[in-house]
DNA sequence: CGCAAGAACATTGTTGACAATCTTTCGGCG
DNA sequence: CGCCGAAAGATTGTCAACAATGTTCTTGCG
């Protein structure tokens, strides 16, 4: 597979931070390799040099092990002995049952979040919706889809039950890794306006209503991620 | 909390094995570690100082060390910085959410189960029912309890969904944790004539009776951890 | 020219020592 | 007698050197 000829080194970075250690630099480096995954400047399959994200992190070793030891567990990256790490590469099996997992899941939680949403909640809820909103209008594709994966995120943690919360997290997690094949051309593909019906059935306290709406998007992202995969342009 | 004078030492261990490392000492760690759990030797609370699982388990430090973090990861353990690892302590609340997320996600897997299960994956329950159901009659709980555990994570896993399944083993693994105050006394609760019926569903191709049946074995498992943690002898 | 064996290189895995932090103990003071 | 504070001890966190393994390049042979 490619040969990681690493686009992984922070941008704007400042010279010389104190190269802090500890859970500090496990995040950095999980950051670091998330957004490279999410700006594609990985692909599945790229290998992740301990050296090179030691640097680009400015992380110890120690730390880079860490954090890619917590990665592959959360089924982000491939850990072979003796051979490092790679970036794993789903198949559309695995697709397939990612999605799933996430509708059994998110649907449970809008259940059981429709009808004691507080104004809190509502408020973060549009806050993340407007965001999304505004992103995709000024063509920022990338952003609107951080923002996508915040809104599903943020009503499965309003839902409360903490189990099913990082679950979730970890699937959606690894959505920048599904639909990846289309290296050139970006689907355009959003969720605005599900999530918009999605949150006004929540608001009217319709919960069946709401996971209706949400397993349609999900299953209509799963579409497209395998139409993207099975049309390789290679 | 209680201080861990540690019983956790293997039992009938031979002398001065080679002390390997890597992925098998962590292994090793963690299965000291949740046995110690399962036999109730360590309580919730209790510390797990590095030292003595290295000892314990013929591993590095390092190896120890990983092992924390996954189990910690995992949900097993609680790790704070610079304190150490102590085996977690499960909330009421947290409780409810834990049975909760089995039911869910168990429930999805017993009804995409139901009517494709192949000879192998009956055989393969059978054999496990049968275990469980002759350990409860004579009397080995403990013995129970784990083959219990294995028949939820086995229909789970013959669903097929990867996911679904390691979040589902995850939740399992905690079950140990839940009913623990009653130190004395064990509760004879069984769930064998509940696994007999889901069975039998999952056979007849009754996905829905399997899952309404696997929920109310929940619920009362429910039932049975809060009712012990709240009448605390002590 | 193709291929295989071996050396040179690169990367990961392990170990032990040291530093930082927390806990307990002991002594002094009010 | 109780309490505050400092030292001693125990435990975890960090680091760099070394070992083991995998990869690539070169070289010699058929």
């Amino acid at each position: 597979m490619n040969q990681a000829h690493f686009p992984i080194t922070a941008h704007g970075v400042e010279a010389d931070e104190p190269r802090k250690s500890g859970a500090e630099a496990e995040e950095r480096v999980m950051r670091l390799i998330n957004d490279a995954i999410q700006q594609h400047r990985v692909q599945p399959g790229d290998r992740l040099v301990e050296r090179e994200l030691s640097a680009g992190a400015q992380a110890n070793r120690q730390a880079v092990r860490n954090a890619l030891a917590r990665m592959a567990q959360a089924g982000l990256v491939n850990l072979t002995p003796n051979r490092g790490a790679t970036v794993v590469q789903y198949s559309p099996e695995t697709t397939r049952q990612i999605m799933h997992a996430r509708i059994v899941n998110e649907g449970a939680a809008l259940v059981a979040l429709a009808g004691r949403l507080d104004d809190g909640g509502r408020d973060r809820l549009e806050g993340i919706l407007r965001q999304e909103a505004a992103a995709y209008d000024e063509g920022r594709i990338i952003e609107g889809r951080h923002h996508s994966r915040a809104f599903h995120a943020a009503f499965t943690e309003l839902a409360g039950n903490v189990m099913m919360s990082r679950f979730v997290s970890e699937l959606i997690a690894c959505q920048p890794l599904l639909g990846m094949r289309n290296s050139g051309r970006q689907s355009s593909f959003s969720g605005v306006i599900a999530h918009t019906r999605t949150l006004a059935a929540l608001l009217r306290g319709d919960g069946h209503e709401a996971e209706s709406v949400n397993t349609q998007l999900l299953l209509a992202l799963e579409r497209e991620f395998l139409r993207e995969s099975t049309a390789d342009p290679a």
